[in-house]
DNA sequence: TGGAATCATCCTACTAGTAGGTAGATTGAT
DNA sequence: ATCAATCTACCTACTAGTAGGATGATTCCA
């Protein structure tokens, strides 16, 4: 692996557990072992690794979402998407989504890295969007708003969850909330035939 | 109003705004137009103002929580604590919930804030908790899980909201996407004769 | 094929600025 | 006379970022 994406791998998880301001170019170098200069040489401002992490996990998750677009039903997509948050959260390797770290701190972020943060949001939330209004041509999902609506609150709950098993240091809390919201999206008839 | 309770008003809107990691003594100290060695003299350590501020705001969610229990049905009261955060980052007053913010940094706060952050969650879910139990049994509530489960799911989904609003920059986010799950927890008979 | 120039990478050594925190003097009210 | 509150002045450690040199591989060309 190149020295660059063993920076933006450090940097990704530094984001991750410690957030934009609480970690230094002196974590990153002493976490890949190279001088604090070499940093600078890759990605000359701190903004500029920020960015690399949030457009390299864009693209992951872009390229993921195009995959399971074609080979899925919707309920499985939804499922696969939280499963994956849940496993990374469980064995700790990503306790929490990167976009997610930096939203809560956005008004302090430079305005390129502000940028990327939000295109991840949007992108996300479009993909839900597709996949809710899918389900429920499909019959699969009961909406009780718009589509858009409900892609944001369903949005909203994960990152929330993520949140709730940090506070609480416990990952099955994340499991937990997500897996009530999922079950929200199923309509009741078909939830009463499944518990018979 | 004492140059204490100016401290921690500053620091809260500071900690809201940026976040434990984003803000210095240096900025509080201009805010509140004093030295910064006299916010030493209040709070010897950054650890001790931030906690004083979380519990400040514990202190009065404990005590309007307890104020509304006795006088509202168990609808109001939720409909009541998230007007309140509408309200707040609507007009930019509170933009974010202290406790959510610095839940997000917790790995990386002092051992004693970090406590104190718990203490926040472990409350507030408690009183969520309380209020759907009563909701469910006047039949006011439908409840999908335990009231537990629902209590946490609800609470994930304010704090996604907030952070939504965030990404977004629009408080319209927040209103959309918790009205959405107060409207969720409402039986769909309920809905249908209100709809009628 | 044998340099010679080029270039990316990484380094040591440094800068200016900011972080949280301390020592000790001054002020002013009780 | 005491004591809390505030101040000036300072400290050490760390921040992001820069200057410029060493190394080593690639490419250009005679």
């Amino acid at each position: 692996m190149t020295t660059q994406q063993k920076l933006i791998d450090s940097a990704r998880h530094l984001i991750q557990t410690r957030g934009y301001n609480g970690f230094s170019y002196a974590d990153v170098a002493e976490e890949v072992q190279v001088r604090k200069a070499s940093i600078h040489h890759h990605f000359p401002a701190k903004s500029d690794l920020a960015r690399a992490v949030v457009e390299q996990s864009h693209a992951v998750i872009l390229e993921q979402t195009r995959t399971l677009s074609g080979a899925f039903e919707p309920e499985e997509q939804l499922h696969m998407y939280t499963g994956y948050w849940e496993r990374c959260i469980a064995d700790a390797s990503a306790p929490f989504c990167v976009a997610g770290m930096l939203a809560s701190e956005l008004p302090t972020l430079p305005a390129d890295l502000a940028d990327a943060v939000r295109m991840h949001f949007r992108d996300l939330s479009n993909w839900l969007e597709i996949v809710l209004t899918k389900g429920a041509q499909m019959g699969r999902f009961e909406l009780q708003g718009s589509a858009r609506q409900e892609a944001e609150a369903f949005m909203a709950m994960v990152y929330g969850a993520m949140l709730a098993a940090r506070a609480y240091g416990d990952p099955k809390v994340f499991a937990d909330i997500v897996a009530s919201g999922l079950k929200r999206l199923v309509p009741s008839d078909a939830r009463k035939s499944q518990q018979a």
